[in-house]
RNA sequence: GGUCUCGUGGCCGAGUGGCUAGGCAGCGGUCUGCAAAACCGCGUACAGCGGUUCGAAUCCGCUCGAGACCUCCA
């Protein structure tokens, strides 16, 4: 296959070409989850871009090291010095031990995200099993002389660092205009300067999520875990590093003045960032209160909802819109999706059940080639989904004994469907138990209104008819006979 | 206040200097006993005002509007 990869980077903000450094290795680094709370739709969204992204590499070809880490220590609630740790907060609120909580969450958030069809990552490190290696960078950060102690924690000293190397290459952020908009918090005294900020924190006596360092006992900084993580699975310089854009600053800029400080050398080769999941136009946040966890949807348990969503409507809603851009829900744009991805699934069957019958009027191999087009353009699963469709056209219009297709159509218009539906966009094949004892059960109902039918005997076939709708199955008198599918 | 992004037809959402995005909804038609599904046809959409150009919704400027980041957040 030649079809050249381009991906927007944010380091750059330009697309371009991918070539991973150790083809055909590729490292790809993602920020996983804090697990101190139920995944919500803003969680998907990274989740299954990064899927994607994972799934296309590796139909291309790669051998993809996907690394997504668990957050389960270090994250604070308000700011790095005076905060409490969100998993330690968690935990004392519902009276339990920390890692009770992270655990918990931990297993909600690989159960939801396997309801999404969203592949395991290669390695998911926890932080918390990977304090020496953070403590070991933190040393090497304080040995290049990037870092100072103050009461036994570490901070990052950016204007030392901003002196050698830029700071702010990522999110185009100058120290100066840090400086200027900085709002004035409490208890920064243990900073030189205001934006430097925590490698490793001591923590307080009643703090319970705590670890031995050389400086105290204490927890590490909330951006030391990917540095450490990334570097340790990925090497010290790896090729794809994703995660939200609400990462960018000052996570993602911290972990690379933290590589660069440590290692000499830039961290990531491709920065990528997938845009918010926004409600009436407003970010869907926890500290908005606006989230709607994914659990709710699978439900449909929220007032906001009118209705359950089953995960592939979730996860087909998030693809027919580009990653970088935002994506607005609302109940009638899920509800446009589910009918979409319906025509799209049931369009699959229809192409699985068609017998060559004469010329071709399509072609195929045109159609494959516009797909991969797409996807390799910065992963534009919106534009390969409108080929489908286009695609579905054709398939339908054989159906109807409008058109033809041959051998060679037929089977190149199979498996491409089935790559690009199941293999690449990851959606998941609907259950066939039409082919078990329901099945049969209703084709001998659809035996007997046919027989009432040719009787003309309509008030018997339209109450099986109804009696079925009722039960969710929807019965379609087609030229070739009746099918039937659920809803 | 600083940095940045966006503004597309009833809704969602791609794309782009000149060639139909697509989905959902709607209207008309074919098919059907009636439906459903499918198929065919239909909407003269690119916030506003200028500028560049043979040609702009697409490039530039301004105006208006929305949002993100600057604080934990996917």
């Amino acid at each position: 296959m030649d079809i050249r990869l381009t991906v927007y980077n944010t380091l750059t903000r330009t697309k371009e070409a991918f070539n991973p450094a150790n083809p055909p290795f590729v490292g790809m680094y993602v920020c996983g989850p804090t697990v101190y709370g139920e995944a919500h739709l803003g969680h998907a969204r990274p989740a299954i871009t990064f899927d994607l992204v994972f799934r296309y590499l590796q139909h291309l070809g790669y051998r993809v090291r996907y690394v997504r880490n668990v957050t389960d220590v270090g994250h604070l609630e308000n700011d790095a010095d005076e905060g409490e740790d969100k998993i330690a907060k968690k935990a004392r609120i519902e009276q339990t031990e920390p890692m009770e909580i992270a655990q918990r969450y931990t297993n909600s958030y690989r159960e939801t995200m396997r309801m999404l069809n969203v592949l395991p990552p290669s390695i998911e490190p926890l932080a918390s099993g990977h304090i020496p290696e953070q403590i070991e960078y933190v040393q090497r950060i304080f040995d290049a002389g990037f870092a100072y102690e103050t009461n036994g924690s570490v901070y990052f000293d950016v204007e030392t660092y901003s002196r050698r190397y830029p700071y702010g290459i990522l999110s185009g952020r100058k120290t100066d205009e840090l400086q200027g908009s900085n709002r004035q918090l409490d208890g920064q005294d243990e900073k030189r300067s205001p934006f430097d900020f925590a490698l490793w924190k001591k923590a307080a006596p009643e703090h319970i999520m705590r670890w031995k360092s050389p400086w105290s006992d204490g927890f590490p900084g909330w951006h030391m875990e990917c540095s450490a993580m990334g570097n340790k699975y990925l090497g010290e310089t790896f090729d794809i590093h994703g995660g939200g854009m609400d990462l960018l600053f000052p996570h993602h800029e911290a972990e690379i003045a933290q590589a660069v400080a440590a290692t000499g050398k830039q961290p990531v080769r491709y920065w990528l960032h997938n845009n918010m999941i926004t409600i009436n136009g407003q970010k869907m946040g926890k500290s908005l209160g606006n989230f709607i966890t994914l659990t709710e949807f699978f439900t449909g348990n929220h007032p906001s909802l009118q209705q359950a969503y089953d995960p592939m409507v979730i996860r087909f809603f998030i693809l027919q819109a580009h990653y970088r851009s935002t994506l607005d829900f609302t109940n009638e744009a899920l509800q446009a999706a589910g009918k979409g991805l319906k025509r799209l699934l049931e369009g699959y069957q229809t192409l699985k059940s068609l017998k060559p019958n004469g010329k071709a009027t399509f072609d195929a191999i045109e159609l494959e080639s516009l797909c991969h087009e797409a996807m390799s353009d910065d992963f534009n699963s919106s534009m390969a989904i409108a080929h489908l469709f286009d695609g579905l056209r054709y398939i339908n219009q054989v159906k109807d004994g409008i058109t033809t297709i041959d051998h060679d159509t037929l089977a190149k218009l199979q498996e491409l469907y089935h790559t690009f539906l199941f293999t690449i966009l990851g959606l998941a094949e609907p259950a066939t138990d039409n082919k078990g004892v329901l099945d049969a059960v209703i084709q001998a109902l659809i035996h007997i209104r046919n027989e009432a039918r040719k009787n003309k005997d309509f008030a018997t076939s339209d109450r099986l008819r109804d009696e079925l709708a009722a039960a969710g199955i929807v019965l379609k008198d087609l030229k070739e006979g009746t099918v039937w599918v659920m809803e």
